[in-house]
DNA sequence: AATAGATTTATACTTATTCTAAATTGAAAT
DNA sequence: ATTTCAATTTAGAATAAGTATAAATCTATT
């Protein structure tokens, strides 16, 4: 499982995903692949996202919404989504180790990771409330 | 928005989320339901735990897989999620306030609330993992 | 009892995603 | 160059979760 067979149909849709900056999904994928001149099958789309993702040069979202959100950074880090407009920023401060820690002893699990998604209104949103 | 009617359907649904231990979906709502004798419309059970979840007397919880779970906690708390059997455990120790402070700061989000989601392995799958 | 509003029901529909079976591709072996 | 075979892609059917709709039923209030 260390090989990786990137296809033209892969490799564009990994192009699509590293070049967005709005944490696409699936749809956003396929719409964009054809904006390119591409018109791949919409399971290709899907099975080239799970391939990247399992390959991990991409990572899935799960931020709440039906649509499940692909990135191209994988390093680790959290999301924050606007209530209003539903824009997705990225957040880079790291949760506290002692917080895992607490947790891991509080629950008896083995913690292995977090995922936070944090809900509040972005700075364009609140400019416009203020009208 | 006050006051509460709850009819007999609600009140049926909500006695099942309230007694569950283990955060049922709409489904599992569904099937304890008509193990009490009841037998409501589907609709009848989603409007239901939408109504109840807008009255705030319940939670809808988006763990990540395809359906809502629902808890009768409705007090301030995050969720566990064994990798292996994917069992639902509570998590009570609080995000320190500080982090969501530099959040804010770091995104410039006003920031309402945070949805965490802890992956692991639970107590049991650790022990029989050791067999 | 008559009225009106809220609720329930049965069913159709939507959305996101996975599955399937046939067709295509491409690398390796002849 | 041609054959071979596994991996991949394709088109479309199937599935799962949840929402929408319109008719039927409840539940107060007059
Ligand atoms: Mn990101
Ligand atoms: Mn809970
Ligand atoms: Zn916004
Ligand atoms: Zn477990």
């Amino acid at each position: 499982m260390k090989t990786i067979n990137l296809t033209t149909q892969r490799q564009a849709v990994y192009d699509v995903v590293r070049e967005a900056e709005d944490h696409p999904t699936a749809a956003d994928v396929m719409n964009r692949l054809v904006e390119r001149g591409h018109s791949f099958a919409y399971g290709t789309v899907y099975n080239s996202l799970r391939y990247l993702t399992e390959k991990e040069m991409i990572r899935e979202l799960k931020l709440g919404e039906a649509a499940s959100r692909y990135d191209a950074r994988t390093d680790d880090h959290q999301h924050i989504v606007c209530e209003i407009c539903g824009k997705v920023g990225e957040v880079m401060t790291p949760m506290p180790e002692e917080w895992m820690t607490r947790v891991a002893e509080e629950t008896g699990y083995e913690v292995h990771e977090a995922h936070i998604v944090v809900e509040g209104v972005c700075a364009e949103c609140r400019t416009k409330r203020k009208k």
